[in-house]
RNA sequence: GGAGACGUCGCAUAGUCUGGUCUAGUGCGCCACCCUGCUAAGGUGGUAACGGGGCAACCCGUUCGCGGGUUCAAAUCCCGCCGUCUCCGCCA
């Protein structure tokens, strides 16, 4: 949720930013509206209110014929004040209600949709499978070459996008995400494993119940849903706190599974486990003070490319337009591993800087010399079950064996070549 | 799943039976000042969040786990829910 303040001050930014996104600016003034509404409506039961509660103690104090009087005359005026009060939750109802669909204003990301990311920087060489004489198989010819990924048993036992990791390929996954656990801790992260069912209000506050629900897995009878990633949990943990944020950012590297309902995505990405339903991801999130927000954002994008170094990745980095930012983020970089069978580039990581959007809506704020204030909130990847797809593809050798990144060794027992199973 | 106890301002607690004087008291912690030639101790004052109004000092309202209800009036009475603890049952 976006400052109602900043909307009235300056709702032309707020417009622009809805422009930006390819969203309707005259949501703007329905919020404008409906908050006048509450304003005057508050204030007529608050005066009232002030009137009924002076009379009472009034009538505290009186006795016989005066109170008598007294209490005629406080009864009728309790009808008014339901009433007024009535309006006034009404009238705060429906700011809420307009307010909670306006996503975070953009802060710096290129205007445009999906297409119209800015490509920053490419990293890394890609390799000339051509000059080296072979042509590369895809990740789940490898994977399924190595006795590490199993889609068809998957499909068996949980339907379509989902699969067994095996052998080989649940090591590879528990060695990639205890190097980046062990990366975040490092970098002074507090390691946390994370809930991933979570209540209605934790989700909302997270921003993930607007335009994107359909993504979300909901069990019905419990009033829960399943994370899409720990940033939902970790975004929670500090829900109507108020923190002391003197001494800096505070940083938590969350492990966690992740669901996903890829609800219109049908026909993309069906081979192997580029998109699946179920997933394990290790995500640094970080409380900080707004000032620091675009600071720490370009921290957390250097610690993703740390990771990727480590794995020996080459990628991009793209500055996402606007209106492909999640509801909740100002903006957003992703870094993207090239896939050498698709000629074409994988997201592997996102860093979203959501400003007080989240901290808004769950109340998080810090302690400052003047009073409180929302705190900002800033997520970013730094593993997940899908990086194996990238680490396949282009570490792969000629006879489908697959040398494994020196960063990944220490993890694997030294292991060196993943090699395929007779 | 069953029974009971509890949920109050950072922490601890009073207040709930018997509704109004609760503008929620007290202790601890914290902050400021004072006193004490150091230390320890002592004194005085201040110390929740959120919203509305105002240039401001300040004023008003909301919040005693959450949501309803009764009443002129609810921390206090009634109902539902959530959480914590204890015991019992069941079960990895």
């Amino acid at each position: 949720m976006i400052d109602l303040r900043l909307l009235r001050d300056n709702p032309d930014a707020v417009r622009a930013s809805q422009q930006a996104r390819g969203d309707d600016p005259a949501l703007v003034d329905a919020v404008l509206d409906a908050d006048a509404r509450r304003r005057s409506s508050l204030t007529d039961f608050e005066s009232l209110r002030a009137e009924q509660k002076a009379l009472g103690k009034k009538v505290a104090k009186a006795a016989g014929e005066e109170k008598a009087e007294l209490l005629a005359h406080t009864k009728q005026l309790a009808e008014r004040v339901k009433a007024r009060q009535a309006d006034a939750n009404d009238a705060e109802r429906e700011v809420d209600e307009l307010l909670y669909r306006l996503p975070n204003v953009v802060e710096g990301a290129p205007p445009g949709g999906e297409d119209d990311y800015l490509v920053l920087r490419h990293e890394g060489r890609i390799r000339d499978f051509a000059a080296e004489g072979f042509t590369p198989r895809d990740h789940l010819d490898l994977g399924e070459g190595l006795g590490a990924i199993d889609t068809a048993r998957g499909a068996k036992v949980s339907g379509s996008r989902f699969y067994f990791l095996t052998g080989v390929g649940a090591r590879l996954e528990l060695a990639l995400l205890n190097a980046a656990m062990d990366q975040a801790v490092a970098e002074g992260f507090t390691p946390m494993i994370t809930p991933t069912l979570v209540k209605p209000e934790t989700m909302r506050g997270t921003g993930f119940l607007g335009a994107h629900a359909d993504e979300i897995y909901r069990l019905e009878k419990d009033d829960l849903y399943l994370v899409g990633t720990s940033e939902v949990a970790l975004a929670g943990y500090h829900a109507d706190e108020i923190l002391d944020l003197a001494d800096g950012p505070r940083r938590y590297a969350g492990w966690s599974a992740c669901y996903r309902r890829e609800a219109g995505s049908h026909g993309k990405d069906v081979r192997g486990i580029i998109r699946v339903h179920q997933f394990h991801k290790v995500e640094m999130f970080s409380y900080c003070a707004v000032e620091d927000a675009a600071a720490e954002h370009e921290r957390l994008l250097a610690w993703e490319e740390a990771m990727l170094r480590k794995v020996e990745l080459p990628y991009r980095v793209i500055d996402t337009a606007a209106g492909d930012l999640g509801t909740s983020a100002a903006r957003k970089f992703d870094c993207e591993a090239w896939l050498p069978t698709q000629d074409r580039y994988l997201e592997l990581t996102s860093t979203s800087n959501c400003t007080t959007y989240q901290a808004r809506r769950l109340g998080v704020r810090e302690r400052t010399e003047t009073g409180t204030r929302p705190v900002a909130t800033l997520n970013g990847t730094l593993g997940t079950t899908r990086w194996i797809v990238a680490i396949l593809e282009n570490h792969q050798q000629p006879d489908g064996s697959v040398r494994v990144p020196e960063g990944l060794r220490p993890y694997l027992g030294g292991l060196e070549v993943l090699e395929p199973v007779a």
